[in-house]
RNA sequence: GCGCCAGUAGCUCAGUCGGAUAGAGCAACAGCCUUCUAAGCUGUGGGUCACAGGUUCGAUUCCUGUCUGGCGCGCCA
């Protein structure tokens, strides 16, 4: 296993183990046997897990599914961590996990505090994840936000199976847009001299650049008259806009709680020469055919629409060819996986990079592509356009501002991420019922509360003292096993890239948790039912806390 | 024209490699605070899973076609 056992795995394990006791007893017949899939029933009547692997295995072992189930029941219902198990109708085999190992669980999740729901690995893995990379071009937008929110969660999930992970953004310092960003600057620098000079038709019309233009003029003056001709000084301003830029990109994002590891500049693969070798090894490997002077990478054999230049007829590489650089960098660097989120505008880009990665020898699966889908603003019903002209909540700076980043992050990653977004701004700046981030720290502060006022009465806690008996009540229950599965959706939203699961995972625990609070009194006469329950607390407390920790959502002790 | 994503309750969306009577939040309606936070809880109503075929023990899920919405189809980056 790859993983520290969770109550999933271990239950596959027991089954799988179960079919092959089965067979070498002879009440089975040896064959190949499907996957053992195991799932959360919908309803809880069907047990804490199920399985169909009676069903899916009839064929092969030429018994009906109730019959294995039958067999395979005494061998499963042996374990400690099982209570009973059932088969049922067409031969579902349903579990049903012991109060026990529920109620021992809660003294692991007390121990490890901060450290609960992460998992460890016997053997090293490790992550990059590329993501946000906008244009340092200006200010981040609200599709890198939304990016940004998930790229980062992903990374934490990760993190908590114990891989190791480095967040990673490209800087696509190099070519005609930052030439173009240059001009741009230069105009405005000329205008605070008061020349009249003509725009360029095609440049950056935002404020920032009049604001680098004048930090320039007030710092640089100098430097600037003393180059030797415009070329020079366009190719200077446009260092200095990026600059500029990438630093308030990065400000922006450490806002938001974002920090990477890398900030990845495409300037350096030109200049290291790393874009040539790349042509080099492509056209070494047979990938690269020749057309009119042009070098093409043969993308077609890799499922594009057509093959791809990445060498002009002057010999200039196209942004392909450094992006293959780029992600070949990555190759080079040993990850086990490798990450970039896109916005929805490159799903057309994704065959002929995966193509490249796939030429330069990445096996299957080590290298995938995420399209964050779009995000539509809704204000009073009414879809607001995203244009840096029009709409005041063009950037991601705005959108914190507006409604705050504990907000902004959930929304983010509360929906999957190839569905469209619509970003209710009303609904995400009520502070009331109606928004689910308040609800979920509602419950982690109404906790808090409770050991204030435990606290305040001077009443005893003992996280070790912890009695069986009044935890054996629906609700309570109820949190102990969904505290138990805590670690497992941990594991499964992480491979699976989808934050979103947790997001969900944690408004049923919330809502879990607001039923017992109100069916069940914590702080009573009655000192172990008190203890206990404090402790019950304690770890839905913890969980909330890392379960919020890994969306980038703050845990308030207070609302 | 081709490609990618989506179409599930009034709205926004979950739904695990194909499983059991399709779920949640919001909105609507009816209740619940002398006691640890009512930003909470309980209950009710609400569905042709876009449509038509196919695959099989079983399809919201997979395949084919049609319709609708969004996006993309540069030797820009």
């Amino acid at each position: 296993m790859r993983y520290r056992v969770n109550v999933k795995d271990e239950i596959e394990q027991l089954i799988r183990e179960s079919l092959q006791s089965a067979i070498r007893d002879g009440k089975l017949p040896d064959a190949e046997l499907p996957f053992v899939k195991v799932e959360y029933p919908k309803d809880e009547r069907f047990g804490d897990y199920a399985t169909p692997i009676a069903m899916e295995s009839a064929r092969v072992l030429r018994k009906s599914p109730l019959e294995i189930g039958a067999i395979l029941q005494e061998y499963v219902g042996k374990a400690p961590l099982v209570e009973r198990v059932e088969v049922v109708k067409p031969g579902f085999i349903n579990l049903f996990v012991s109060f026990d190992s529920l109620a021992n669980n809660l003294s692991r999740v007390l121990a490890e505090g901060d450290g609960y729901g992460r998992t460890t690995r016997a053997t090293p893995f490790r992550v990059n994840i590329e993501f946000v990379s906008a244009n340092p071009t200006g200010p981040l937008n609200i599709v890198s936000a939304r990016a940004a929110a998930l790229g980062d969660s992903i990374a934490n999930l990760y993190e908590a199976t114990g891989a190791t992970v480095d967040r990673e953004f490209y800087v696509n310092d190099y070519g005609n847009q930052v030439t173009l960003l240059g001009r741009s600057v230069l105009c405005r620098y000329r205008e605070l001299a008061g020349e009249a000079v003509a725009f360029p038709e095609d440049g950056y019309h935002g404020e920032y650049v009049k604001d680098i233009a004048r930090h320039v003029r007030e710092q640089h003056a100098a430097e600037v008259e003393s180059l030797p001709d415009d070329e020079a000084r366009i190719a200077y301003m446009a260092e200095k806009a990026v600059a500029y830029n990438v630093a308030g990109q990065r400000e922006d994002l450490a806002r938001f709680n974002v920090r990477f590891a890398r900030w990845f500049s495409e300037k350096t693969l030109h200049e290291s020469g790393a874009v040539e070798r790349t042509s080099e090894l492509l056209g070494a490997r047979g990938v690269l055919r020749e057309e009119e002077g042009k070098k093409l990478f043969v993308a077609t054999a890799y499922g594009d629409e057509k093959d791809r230049v990445v060498v002009r007829d002057d010999g200039r590489p196209t942004y392909l060819l450094a992006d293959i650089a780029y992600h070949r960098d990555k190759l080079e660097r040993g990850y086990d996986r490798i990450i970039d989120v896109w916005g929805p505008d490159h799903h057309g880009y994704i065959a002929r990079l995966a193509g490249a990665m796939t030429a330069l020898g990445a096996p299957a699966g080590r290298f995938s592509i995420l399209i964050a889908q779009q995000v539509n603003l809704i204000m009073e019903g009414e879809i607001v356009k995203m244009s840096k002209r029009l709409g005041q909540f063009s950037t991601m700076r705005e959108l914190i501002d507006e409604i705050g980043v504990d907000v902004a992050r959930y929304f983010f990653v509360m929906r999957s991420l190839e569905s469209h977004l619509d970003f209710d701004l009303a609904l995400a700046k009520r502070e009331s019922s109606e928004n689910p981030v308040f609800y979920l720290q509602y419950a982690h502060a109404r906790i808090c509360s409770i050991f204030r006022e435990a606290e305040k009465r001077g009443v005893a806690y003992t996280p070790g003292a912890v009695d069986r008996e009044p935890l054996q009540n629906r609700e309570a229950v109820a949190l102990l096993k969904l505290i138990a599965r805590f670690p497992e959706e941990i594991v499964d939203a992480a491979t699976q890239c989808e934050p979103h699961r947790i997001a969900n995972y944690l408004l049923r625990f919330a809502q879990q948790y607001h039923r017992f609070y109100t069916e069940h009194r914590v702080i009573s006469d009655d000192p172990v039912t008190t203890n206990t329950y404090l402790a019950l607390c304690d770890a839905v407390r913890i969980v909330m806390r890392n379960g919020l920790r890994l969306l980038g959502v703050t845990a308030p002790e207070r609302m």
